[in-house]
DNA sequence: CCACAATTCCCCACGATTCCCCACTTCGTG
DNA sequence: CACGAAGTGGGGAATCGTGGGGAATTGTGG
């Protein structure tokens, strides 16, 4: 179970260092290895656990191949997702192609989401995140129902 | 388990160079050999590990004739299927043929597929992809509806 | 059957990337 | 204040990706 919010810095290499908390709890499982993937709905990182991806992965070899949609979910969730495992320091080295799809400069901010961690830049998280409260403070547009029914 | 993102160049020759992660796993199954083919779905090209496609090829063999799709999916899929050897530097040639079909230029995509490895053109796949996020953002597609229902 | 052209294959070489290691800084703790 | 643990940065070696020269082979047409 991944929780709370951590900055981390990006070297001139791209290596993310992920605080030691998430890196025991990823040693603890079977495997060190890391799976890193893209978001699809939002421009940012997922790192799984390998058990815990491959719950997704069978989740997604279910899909059709036939349905347009269904292909595309499986070819960019399971194309972007990369095998990482730590250097000597702890850090993950980021490939060029996942760090433009995020967006990622020099600083990012590190989402603990349960089975997953999420990576944004910034700056974008930053954005994001002001955009989220004035809609919420600007009560014209009322939250979704789903949302409304939740007790927090 | 063909697994992650790569980009990769291919060479005046039309040489594509698999990085050297996929190249050894190809080599510790029992044979060496790649069977080359194309995506019936999309415009782009499939690798498998021999005992790979000789399981798909299998299942192919007993779809029904009489039905037109079942047919062209066969031909297309056994017709192009074409064995590939690595050359000292770990890559393959491929024909024009299978060039053309993929419309590959200098920048290819090559994207892990569990089973089989998936090589598109640079810039079609970064099109295809764009397209099918910017379905996903707007939420009111049914696109939107396959995913909706993983619990990623 | 031969000659020519195109393709394929094997080799070498350079540049970029990756990986491993070391060193410095910062922060929290005793 | 001292110590240790963790974050951060970078040097340098080894590996990998990339391109191309040239020989061998295949295919084609006369």
């Amino acid at each position: 179970m991944f929780r709370g919010f951590f900055t981390v810095s990006i070297d001139a290499k791209g290596r993310v260092a992920l605080p030691t908390r998430f890196r025991e709890q990823l040693r603890s499982e079977t495997s060190a290895t890391v799976i890193m993937t893209v978001n699809p709905w939002d421009r940012c990182l997922w790192f799984y656990p390998l058990a815990e991806w491959e719950r997704v992965d069978a989740k997604l070899l279910s899909l059709p191949d036939g349905d347009a949609a269904s292909r595309r979910a499986k070819q960019v969730l399971r194309g972007y997702a990369t095998d990482c495992e730590f250097d000597g320091q702890g850090r993950i080295l980021m490939s060029g192609e996942h760090r433009n799809f995020a967006g990622l400069q020099h600083k990012a901010a590190l989402l603990g989401q349960g089975n997953k961690l999420e990576l944004w830049d910034a700056s974008a998280w930053e954005r994001q995140r002001d955009e989220w409260l004035a809609q919420i403070d600007s009560r014209t547009t009322p939250v979704s129902g789903v949302l409304q029914d939740l007790s927090l």
